[in-house]
DNA sequence: CTATAAACCTGCTGGC
DNA sequence: TGCCAGCAGGTTTATA
């Protein structure tokens, strides 16, 4: 499922391939894919706009405009964006914009979880009002992640989820992150010492720059702008590994419910309070 | 504040 | 083989 690397990566591909076009046409198949607006009202705001940059925020793909607008895209849980021949069409087309480049460029989405607006430039800011720092800026500083976490009790693993924390992590990479920390999921947030704290944006910056850099895990739907799947879940360390050997210590990778989502550690490498008690 | 659940959706998997 | 319950997980909103 799309996270930041997926997210980013795609990002990278459109600006490549976008930048410059105009859009020409803009056709949207499930009505419900357009949010905060009428689909009538984004086809008009946006047909006849040319492409002036491509970028990111959090799970946000941010495409603006020469009208000072922007085209917000939240892929969700299915989405995927995709360059296409003029004439082509893909299974699952919820809005399709046809481009002066001679491409079209089809927001694909089973499971209609995916929306699609614009936004005028000062109505931005407060989209993005609630999102945490991005983890992969230079000002996200392990005291930023400190001080973000605060004396929450919440289970590390849930605080990492929380987009108003950190933006952009999602399930895949808040588990990796844990790992590279060894830290264990259920370990509450305000427990976290300072080293453990900069274990952990060490391995939050790993664990999404190994993302990036294999184009997303695709073990499900994630799929980059050409139809291609990402090659990260060869270098996933626990996340869809469960009962296989740690990477680290060969104990196998273990799977249990957080916040009703699954959550993947290595039982030896991150252990709880109480067991690092226990052990001394 | 924190936790939990439901809602939004559909494809895929595993069990019977 | 075929059917179906349950799972997958990003985000918002409601409820306790």
């Amino acid at each position: 499922m799309p996270e930041l690397p997926e997210v980013e990566y795609v990002a990278r591909q459109l600006r490549e391939a976008l930048v410059g076009s105009r859009i020409t046409r803009t056709e949207v198949f499930w009505p419900r894919a357009v949010s905060r607006m009428s689909p009538e009202e984004l086809i008009a705001r946006l047909t006849g706009r040319r492409v002036l940059a491509v970028g990111r925020r959090a799970k946000y793909l941010v495409l603006t405009l020469d009208s000072g607008e922007s085209v917000v895209i939240h892929r969700r849980m299915s989405g995927n964006l995709r360059l296409a021949r003029a004439d082509e069409d893909a299974p699952y087309t919820r809005v399709a914009f046809l481009l002066s480049n001679g491409r079209r460029l089809l927001f694909t989405d089973p499971r209609k979880f995916g929306r699609v607006t614009v936004v005028a430039p000062d109505e931005l800011p407060a989209l993005f009002s609630r999102l945490g720092p991005e983890p992969l800026d230079a000002d996200f500083t392990p005291d930023v992640l400190a001080a973000r976490l605060g004396k929450s009790s919440r289970a590390i693993k849930v605080a990492l989820l929380d987009q108003s924390v950190v933006a952009g992590l999602g399930n895949i990479y808040a588990d990796e992150a844990l790992f590279r920390a060894r830290i264990h999921p259920l370990r509450s947030a305000a427990s976290l010492t300072p080293d453990e704290i900069a274990a952990l944006h060490a391995g939050i910056q790993e664990a999404l720059r190994t993302g990036i850099e294999h184009g997303g895990t695709t073990f499900g739907r994630h799929r980059g702008l050409y139809d291609e799947p990402g090659s990260n879940l060869e270098h996933v360390q626990v996340y869809h590994r469960t009962g296989q050997p740690c990477l680290r210590c060969g104990s196998p990778i273990e799977r249990i419910r957080v916040a009703q989502r699954s959550a993947h550690f290595c039982p030896q490498c991150q252990l709880t309070s109480e067991a690092a008690a226990a052990a001394l």
